[in-house]
DNA sequence: TTGTAGGCGTTATCAC
DNA sequence: GTGATAACGCCTACAA
């Protein structure tokens, strides 16, 4: 079934059969009415691409993320999708791991189906060898590049962040505030996002003139259990701390477990924040108290901002959000 | 950039150039490596649209599923498209939400794109009046369809399923050995699987020679405060119960919340086991028991299947897989 | 082993 | 308002 057939059913040529489906007024009533008739009749919809072909777009976006099962990508892609889908735009999601040369990959393969833009997940993608990113500025040579949570200094790249470097900040501050001198730092990798966590961390310390302590930044990169046996081993190690912050919420389960596994008191002895505000804070015992980075408002204004590049406006190449501090039970609450 | 450019700039014709893309042998090498030199040098990559209308097809399939921020559908999300991409095939997603007209709008929407098959997750697809389910059918008239934790009879319909009926019906035996006579069944939904789980338990009282008590069977649409809240209101009314057994993770976690809350002993006053084998299981207190439905498995199924099918090949409609218990901390270990 | 030509289903540009 | 017809970029007989 195709647009000759249809041509031909309603008695009209393929131009006007191709000008009532693309809705150019240039047509008479009755004849569009007639069309569209025979359009239902026969449940023909036209072909994406043949239309391809001809106008290069196929309304569909490329979203790459390393790992659509972790829960705050999961979230993203979910959220992303809703807004895309929203506005006509269908989405392929690809998973690209971490090693480099599958990213490149994946993203290569992307762009071979021609998507109108790129959205990519989580600073992971931003290598920390400036060289080793020039594929995504390759890719913005092609079409717009959204990085969500991760940052690039480059044309047709546009970044939407969440201010992490003051989120952490403040809430380390807070934990000083309280007399919590030894807080530990929690995170997974060296992204720019996790850079940005650190950063905020150090300067707390800095703005309160303390030293920062290089023991109490510790990499831990595995789940619930294996984050509470790192802990045991750091504490058996002799390093002392009063406070844990961390880059996701299920390092910070972690150390609830540590914590009652030696029968430490939270948040008297210790005192914990995560990140993310998953639904895994609210699982625990005592409940989290944890960091929303605001996934839907980033994603939300990620796809605003695409409609606005496609829409050929002119756009700020960087957005920055600032979180939110969810108060629950592994810290003292508000006064 | 297209193929009569590269064929120009490599002294051949596209004909060739066309063989070479496409790995046919009957190349001279010299001449395929001129090709395939000025293919690299311009960065060429064939356009999908003009292969697709030759084709028509785009190596793509559409995953449908109801909201892939749910725990558990993020899941086969990331291992479908995972396989899918293994097999060089890329994944357009699409979340329909829970109304009928959306997921029927959504599944004409991507049918529209050419996908060459379309996977729906999770049993919400099939709707209780078998009419409402029509569109599915129709669906398989163009292309196959996975049915992955539902079931339909239907001609190009494929289901890959965790046997949901005997994991529960076994764990509610064994709770009937341990003596727990009044085990509550929460629920969310009468879906295919629900309804399955429904009737494991149900069976497994009537294999015990017991009463099936209708006041145990309790639909619960909440997160897990709201389902510990829930619990509540069911013991103030004087239900009582000594077990508990749930269609997902977050259900049995709201029940150990209910049960700290009123003190009552874990495993021995009460016993719980959720469903889904998820990372919430590991983060509450005492850990979880759970049924674990092998999504990684099904979706490895799926995908195998899905390619036979595609391939041609006789395939069975319907593979069933069993479950797993896992033992944790909110049930007896096994002696 | 290589090249030529027709077709895939649309859209867009002309005439009428 | 409407109808021919030429792109669009690729694949694949069929010819050479």
């Amino acid at each position: 079934m195709n647009i000759y057939d249809i041509s031909q059913k309603a008695g009209v040529s393929i131009a006007t059969v191709s000008r009532v489906i693309n809705k150019n007024p240039n047509v008479r009533e009755k004849t569009k009415q007639k069309v569209l008739q025979v359009i239902r009749e026969n449940g023909y919809t036209p072909n994406v691409f043949a239309r391809g072909l001809g106008h290069k777009s196929m309304q569909t976006v490329g979203i790459l993320c390393t790992d659509s099962s972790d829960l705050y990508l999961a979230q993203a892609v979910y959220f992303l999708e809703r807004e895309l889908r929203l506005r006509e735009y269908n989405s392929i999601l690809c998973c690209t791991g971490y090693k480099l040369k599958d990213k490149k990959r994946s993203l290569e393969l992307l762009l071979t189906k021609q998507t109108d833009a790129l959205i990519l997940i989580g600073s992971s993608f931003i290598e920390e060898k400036e060289t080793n990113s020039q594929y995504i500025r390759d890719a913005a040579g092609k079409v717009p590049v959204m990085l969500l949570n991760g940052h690039m200094e480059a044309e047709n790249i546009y970044s939407i962040l969440c201010d992490d470097y003051n989120a952490i900040h403040d809430a380390v501050s807070k934990l000083l505030e309280n007399g919590k001198k030894d807080t530990l730092f929690l995170y997974r990798a060296l992204t720019y996002s996790g850079n940005q966590k650190r950063m905020g961390y150090e300067d707390a310390y800095k703005k309160f003139g303390l030293p920062v302590n290089k023991d109490l930044i510790q990499l831990c990169n595995g789940d619930v259990n294996h984050t509470k046996e790192f802990l045991t081993m750091l504490a058996e190690k002799g390093i002392y701390f009063d406070g844990v912050i961390s880059v996701d919420d299920q390092l910070a389960i972690g150390a609830i477990k540590y914590a009652k596994k030696f029968h430490i008191a939270i948040p008297e002895q210790l005192e914990i924040i995560g990140y993310n505000n998953s639904i895994l804070g609210t699982c625990c015992e005592p409940e989290l108290t944890t960091i929303d980075n605001k996934v839907e408002a980033i994603c939300m204004t990620t796809t605003a901002t695409l409609m606005s590049v496609l829409g050929g406006k002119n756009i700020p190449s960087k957005t920055m959000l600032s979180a939110d501090l969810i108060t629950r039970d592994t810290t003292y609450t508000k006064p």
